[in-house]
DNA sequence: AATGAATGAGCATTCATTCAT
DNA sequence: CATGAATGAATGCTCATTCAT
């Protein structure tokens, strides 16, 4: 969705490219958007400031660049979970799961995402996230609903209340994950799904 | 803009003070610490940036009394909770329905803490956040590690991931939760304990 | 010379304002009138820094009426010598007794004419300075010259030389001393011209 | 305005800084460190604000690099006085043509460090002030007492007043000379020590 | 591709001053 | 006389961005 403008050398090192904007995401997650400067990133990629500029137009595009990518490939794996045609309860096991892979694989730009999206969603130029945003909602509220109607899921809670537990149960997992720990993501997915199908205390 | 005629000469002081700390706080939670210029807080209290600092010493020095006065009245709850010697899953329930209570009395400083108090650690100043996130971690986990060895709580799960699981899930909800909506803090509170302690799964 | 305006109430407590301006001045003097706040001011004396505007116009109005007091007093005494008749060494002497006698009584003010009168002299206000700064190297100046002319003083030196070398001999010593030292000013005044006059080497 | 081609490449950026650190120079010897503005300084450099920023972390990173640089340079000078094994009478007048040759070279220093040094010296970052304080008065003091010994100088002057009227008779001087003036450095060394040793009063 | 140097807008903070009470 | 609260201009400094080399 962003545009890529003015890059006349498309054939220009597109390698390159990634790992300043890999470097970029884990400074943006670890201090913040706003309090990174634009020196910070170039200090942990080895140049000076103004050198970032020949590879992105501003600050922002290289934020917007981090996050479009990340939701491209969240998308990518949401959508074949919802085109697989599983059931409530398995749709919801998959999208953890996918949830989770992609914490493995993009924690920074979900830190960022977390962090970032409720002040960006403002700016025309992040207008995806809004988006993004909607057909989330639609993919989880609808799958709960689903769920209730078929009796897979208590039809005694409010399902917005639901909805936003166990969509905040979720990401907020990326503050404190650390690619490499002693858990595979599959795994806390597993663990965070008996928690939220199940429930914590003991069955009587 | 809340108009509070001055109150018989010796309230009226701290009265101003908990105005603009309050002020301040909104400002800060709706757009980030940083990203809060002393210039829109003092536009949001109806006066000029340099007046604030006549009465704080400097921004910081705002968000340390926002920060301090909301972990000072969350831990008289919950030292109230701890102190009533009641079992796991009753102190469970306690400490999410104060914590709701909180989130109600004190939205944009939980917000606050939530966005900022991962770098405010590190100020020396601030060194009160990592005492109380000690206590924290020490309230909640125990509580869960003694339901654990009673039978309360499952044993088949990671203690210190359904501790996470459960502190986030919880103060997460500031981010959307609005006082005065439709639901009150303690409905609030049993529908996270219902989904939290028996999961949202019909039960077979 | 400065005009004293909007003193209404000429009646009130004169005694008050001498003491208001002995405070700014031994302020002004230990940390330069740039570096003095009216806070400070305040401070030392006991009051809040608004309050201060009931008896004085402004900052500089206080550093005006500290300068243009001690010169008037100051110019009482070197026109008494002036006008004695006295040869040029006992002009001479005279001078710079009187010079000291003026470091012991108004140390403070001394201290930030030496500190500030260079660029004050360029504000309107403060023309004053000017005329006194003309009228002292016409007084020493001159006398040098009739010393030079009668014999008294050496030909050989530069007489503007000669002249500022006593000037700032004499003057300087505002910055270190202090009254009610174990040297009385009469007896810095006696050494000094002994230094000046004869020189510090043992005669041949 | 002093129009530098660019060196060879390699010379070129420390050349920048000491040209802007002697306008900077110029500029708070003519108002004063604390009058004087960083916008001020780069007005008289031809820049803005900010971008003396770019040379210098700071307004007393200027100050500091000033200062030091020229207490570097007058110890150089200092030393090499002192360990050349003089008579007292010789040395007093090595380090007096030694110390207007300074403030020849650099004036305004020399005057920065008359009007700021007393209250700089408090601060950490300026504890060489102190030292170099020491180290002049031990040298001078010294050198004065070398010559009450051998019958040099004066026995019944006060060495300690003695030394305080020659320093500040020399440095002062700072204050009114303007470098290619009518009297070459060594030439008002000359008269300096002639009035300082043998006064300014015929001999009898 | 990258550097060095600069821009210009904005920021937190200070401070002399004002004024109703 | 003095206070409490505010003003508004200025200050040192930061930072995203530009651009000639």
């Amino acid at each position: 969705m962003p545009a890529k403008k003015k890059n006349q050398v498309t054939t220009a090192a597109p390698e390159r490219r990634r790992e300043l904007l890999a470097t970029a995401a884990e400074v943006f997650a670890a201090q913040g958007y706003n309090a990174t400067t634009v020196r910070k990133i170039a200090d942990a990629a080895g140049m000076l400031a103004g050198s970032l500029y020949y590879h992105f137009d501003s600050k922002e595009s290289m934020l917007d660049e981090i996050l479009s990518t990340f939701l491209t490939e969240l998308w990518e794996g949401y959508d074949a979970v919802l085109a697989a045609g599983l059931g409530p309860r398995a749709t919801i096991g998959a999208l953890v799961t996918e949830s989770f892979r992609e914490i493995d694989r993009h924690r920074a730009a979900v830190a960022i995402y977390q962090r970032e999206s409720r002040h960006l969603v403002d700016l025309p130029r992040f207008g995806y996230l809004a988006d993004s945003q909607r057909r989330f909602e639609k993919a989880w509220l609808g799958t709960l609903e689903r769920g209730v109607a078929d009796g897979t899921f208590r039809a005694d809670l409010d399902v917005r209340l639901t909805y936003r537990f166990v969509r905040d149960t979720v990401w907020v997992a990326a503050s404190w994950y650390r690619p490499g720990g002693q858990h595979s993501p599959e795994e806390i997915a597993r663990q965070y799904l008996s928690m939220v199908l199940d429930g914590i205390a003991v069955r009587d």
